[in-house]
DNA sequence: AACCGACTTCTACATATGTAGTTCAAGAGG
DNA sequence: CCTCTTGAACTACATATGTAGAAGTCGGTT
């Protein structure tokens, strides 16, 4: 079934420092993403309300909390493509491939990497 | 340059209904959108919104407010996948593909169609 | 002319999200 | 033991979105 999984850009990018990490204190989380210039509460009110969403759990070690992702980002990837897809391309993976074959910029060696990923799909 | 473009899902539907009717009333809009059983009134907030946004246009014509898009379907795809293949594959199209091409339960017809289109895209 | 019907526009309220200050608790240092 | 530091929890406020009722307006009908 689809998980229904579906994050805004800076929970994705939250979610991603920690499927780096492993899992994290807000601390860990916002050093990772020190780029984006965030302050550290506000790591930890996405923080706390990814959890809430259930794509994190989180375990009080010492006076430290820890979030652990509950999802991998694979799952997250999976049903955020298939949500985009079933906006945009009536839920056919094919249109969205079609779409991108036609409007990406591909090389020459683009074209023969997908074309042995395809050979290999093949053969499964 | 990347329009930025974004819209939900409720949004890209009215957006589509206007597309498929090339113009028209919210009225018009809802009759084409009955499925969803959403208040005319909601679909009239939400085509005013969408104006604000900039992508509609609006004429009245006697007393009806007629709606106009003012960006195309395939732009708004455009940017739109190309939002999330920023998001989730840091705007590698590749990488999208990729994922398409292993997670997609691809029939071999599916599979002849795409290597059609690469030979296409390989020959501009 | 008074009324009805069809639309539009305004107002309203709930949830999600972005962003962060303020307060609280508990360990670290003196 | 008291104070300082540090991270957590709570509170706060703005914007976007979903959803729709209420009020206003204007043309058509009797």
């Amino acid at each position: 079934m689809t998980d229904g999984v579906k994050l805004s850009d800076q929970q994705y990018q939250l979610m991603q420092a920690l499927w780096h990490l492993g899992e994290g204190s807000a601390k860990a989380v916002q050093a990772q993403l020190s780029h984006l210039g965030l302050a550290h509460t506000t790591i930890a009110t996405i923080l706390t309300r990814l959890e809430k969403k259930g794509v994190l759990n989180s375990r009080t070690e010492g006076r430290e909390r820890i979030f652990v992702p509950t999802v991998s980002e694979g799952e997250v990837r999976r049903s955020m493509v298939s949500s985009l897809v079933g906006t945009l391309f009536r839920g056919d993976d094919r249109q969205l491939l079609a779409h991108l074959v036609k409007e990406s910029d591909l090389q020459q060696d683009d074209l023969d990497e997908i074309q042995k990923m395809l050979a290999e799909a093949n053969n499964d």
